[in-house]
DNA sequence: AATGAATGAGCTTTCATTCAT
DNA sequence: GATGAATGAAAGCTCATTCAT
């Protein structure tokens, strides 16, 4: 009985997961302003009635793509800083290198992250999910910063103006991305970031 | 009769000029997944079969409005260049300030600019237009980067790198401004730029 | 030019009359729950939009409805009763006569008329609609019946009280009427009427 | 085992009768044409597939709803005229009295009643449960007014008549309340009635 | 050139019903 | 017997576009 349930549950799961990731690649392809609930089941191959089933509504639907979408960032950067060790130079270093993986920084995202971007100054409720370098990630680049300078014994920088710098920068970078995915490299837009971080922090950094 | 033509070919200007505007306006306001032309002639007071007797369909009239703002945003930062003399410093001074102006720097521009951002992957026919640090811009700055270095004796920079640092943190400020308005300082955004360049160029720059 | 615009405004007024009468014909055949856009513009040969077009919405269609069959049967008693003299007798014969005139009295008029009263209580928008005999007729009948009073000398009679029995008279005899069309007599329907006015005023309305 | 069929079947109709009461107060809520099996399960609390498990169709629900309200219409006049023992006056006088009972003269009767009314037109399923006054309630009181006639020893009224006459007052006056639950007052309703009892047969119904 | 009534495709959502569990 | 996830038809409405005026 348990077992059965278990199975109706998971079917369950499948079937929003499924909506999830064919809404996300329906704004992928179609945009946010031609993404409709047919299109959407097209991509999933669920029945028209699915997405009120599951999600009451297509907003509804779009919010939890956003959300998950913002989630994946999150926990990616965060595990990425986490197996990083405690020296602050090598935190740094991983949360660069995470918002260069392709896990993260590859067309399809970016064409969903930059859609909802599009339309949150309209729609606010997307507010929360996509900005993406939000409070806490300020907040450990800071601390970061701030570590760095303690080290270093350098006095001059503002550990708040160099995590604003290098936050922009790799917003900058995404952006070059997104409207240049044919031509980005990652290995200079890691390396323009580290060198901002050494023209910070002159004693770290060194390739 | 001369006369009277003109004053019809003054009027169709003007109700041309008044459905872009009115367009820009109601794209601020509902984005561009929810502008119609019902929204748009609302704004307009114009009367329902404009849009398509000027533009032929709503289609041509959204690119009209991204390039109108593209080629704004052009001519401004050009401008701007051009009065600023022939030292390369001044001449990055001025694009830098040119970029944080309200006049291109507000809440109405960045809400049309991310917009159509956010539907260029899946319109492509927008990507000529939002693609403002373009080409003729990357050459530009990277030819001032170029007599920067020549001039302060420097070899070891490179004037791609440190116009690519330089427009990738241009766009992030951007994008830190369109997310966060409210918190936005225009002072500590330029300051953060001349900062970056000030790192690759030690000789200029200084406050 | 006011000739052309004339046809377009007659077009126009033709189509909303042309609606308001198909849905009449659609609530008479399939009920007020089971109305629908499609079976509205089946009946009145009209394309999809126009409901929209014309009412903004299927409710307010509905609603123009009600009214206009309100208006119709205020208009059709108040014509009739200027139309008998100032006789107070004659006045109210009219009255009687008129509510159970095959103009209003038929299959057609009382499927809208009970559909509406049906959905009156969870719509109230419904209410001013569909109260025929409503306070306008009571004070109408009323101060006839205190002129008969009057005139005949008789003071044991209420007005308000007979005014009340006439009234709920013609209403039951309507519901007859809606439940059983076939075996209804509109002779038998009036003299019922005037026995009861009979009774109450016991000089007036002999045969 | 037969204990615990037993319980099953008092579940059975327990549901049963907790979905005819959920329908009717859905219906007076909403309406006919806005009842739906959500909304009926929402007041009823329980699961989404039991309508159709005990009706099998929406419809059947419908109406095994207006049957109940029917046979406890039919039900109420019935014992109360029973109970009045074998006078004719005594007995019209229980039904008279019945029929303004606030047990079947209220808010979400009458809401129900005029619901099903409102559609009998379009549906004629439900004609047989709510002609409420009804073959065998005319030939009731046509008999009580027969002997009526004979008791008083007048020849000048027709019994039929005055059933006729009597039966469409109790109509108007349900049809009074209806529209105007507030204003209504059961006392008058009652004198009014006997007001025209007692013109059709002057000896009797004496206050 | 300008108007706005008309069109019908396509949208999101609600719905009654089915059926595996 | 009871559950509720699934289905797809049909609902009301919005829309871009057409075209007679």
């Amino acid at each position: 009985m348990a077992e059965a349930q278990t199975t109706r549950e998971l079917t369950k799961e499948r079937h929003r997961r499924a909506l999830i990731e064919a809404t996300a690649d329906a704004i992928a392809e179609h945009g946010l302003a031609a993404v409709s609930i047919s299109r959407i089941l097209e991509k999933a191959g669920l029945s028209r009635g699915m997405v009120n089933l599951h999600f009451s509504s297509k907003t509804n639907l779009l919010l939890a793509v956003a959300q998950q979408f913002s989630e994946d960032y999150t926990h990616h950067w965060s595990a990425a800083m986490d197996g990083a060790g405690e020296r602050p130079e090598a935190k740094l270093r991983a949360i660069i290198d995470a918002d260069f993986d392709p896990v993260v920084l590859n067309r399809r995202t970016m064409a969903v992250w930059f859609a909802f971007r599009g339309e949150a100054h309209s729609s606010p409720e997307y507010m929360p999910f996509i900005d993406s370098r939000d409070a806490r990630m300020q907040q450990t680049i800071t601390s970061i910063c701030r570590e760095l300078r303690d080290a270093g014994g350098d006095t001059g920088t503002d550990p708040q103006i160099a995590a604003l710098s290098i936050i922009a920068l790799l917003e900058g970078l995404w952006t070059d991305y997104y409207l240049h995915p044919d031509r980005f490299d990652r290995d200079t837009a890691r390396a323009v970031v580290l060198h901002t971080a050494r023209a910070f922090f002159p004693g770290s950094f060194n390739a």
